[in-house]
DNA sequence: GTAAGTGCAAAAACTTTGCATAAGT
DNA sequence: ACTTATGCAAAGTTTTTGCACTTAC
């Protein structure tokens, strides 16, 4: 079950704002989104939001740890997805559309993968990117 | 045995031009280095190189897929490295310093990792990468 | 000689910064 | 009340676009 917007706030110590539970329910509708995606969504809802402020609030929440900011080759920008603690998943996305869905992780804990060498590196995370074409894409060419 | 800059050129059907075999050269002497850097390298060897011209490169050889682009999370700007058809590796990034290394996949073939549900896509490629704070930076702490 | 690549300037896209105003606790 | 967040404008970065000029084949 998910935590609501407010709760997951408060648990984070970060004060609650209509702005941020929007962009958090925003975000737990439609995952993989852009700070512009997000922005343009809540055109729609609430009166003068600005996409600074969507920028803020997204950096806002992603040191808090509430969101993941997630960097795929493929997207121009950087897309952002609500974090669940005990989901750790990873990506596949097209090169030719950008559709990103999400792969469940063979293993369930993080950092579900070990490098053989380390560097003399704390690991903190492993994510596994998947590039590929979509059926859609495909019949196109 | 790494193929000279020429050679790699001429077989992805690209002209060999001095600007492109520089950029070639540059990454392969130092690999995970941006637009940027390359061209502040540049700017040693060649007298006129501009910084689009090396963003057109780059773009030039990635399509050709003699170079991979990189976007690693805790970088600002994407990266560039030469591409080798028979190493396939991941990265390692410090989320202090920035700072990539290297690290062997432990499959020898691309893709070295199959996701559990494809979403009807064609699999091209995986990309492992792991978040790390390096030793130097968790001293300074 | 013809097609392709480069140089540079200008612009586009994405994100950050700064400060007055507004809202949360 | 006090502190923190927002709105907007302006600026900073990274990357793309356009076109005259040059170079590779």
């Amino acid at each position: 079950m998910t935590t609501a917007a407010p709760e997951r706030l408060r648990a984070a110590g970060l004060r609650v704002t209509v702005q941020r539970v929007a962009v958090l329910d925003a975000l737990t509708a439609r995952p993989h989104a852009s700070a512009e995606t997000v922005y343009s969504r809540l055109r729609g809802d609430l009166s003068g939001v600005a996409l600074p402020t969507v920028h803020g609030i997204l950096n806002d929440l992603t040191g808090a740890g509430i969101v993941r900011r997630v960097s795929l080759p493929d997207a121009a920008s950087a897309l952002y997805e609500v974090q669940d603690d005990f989901d750790n998943h990873h990506h596949l996305q097209c090169v030719e559309c950008g559709r990103v869905e999400d792969v469940a992780c063979a293993v369930g804990e993080a950092p579900c993968l070990h490098p053989s060498h380390d560097h003399g590196m704390r690991i903190l995370e492993a994510s596994v990117t998947y590039r590929a074409i979509c059926s859609d894409c495909e019949r196109k060419k």
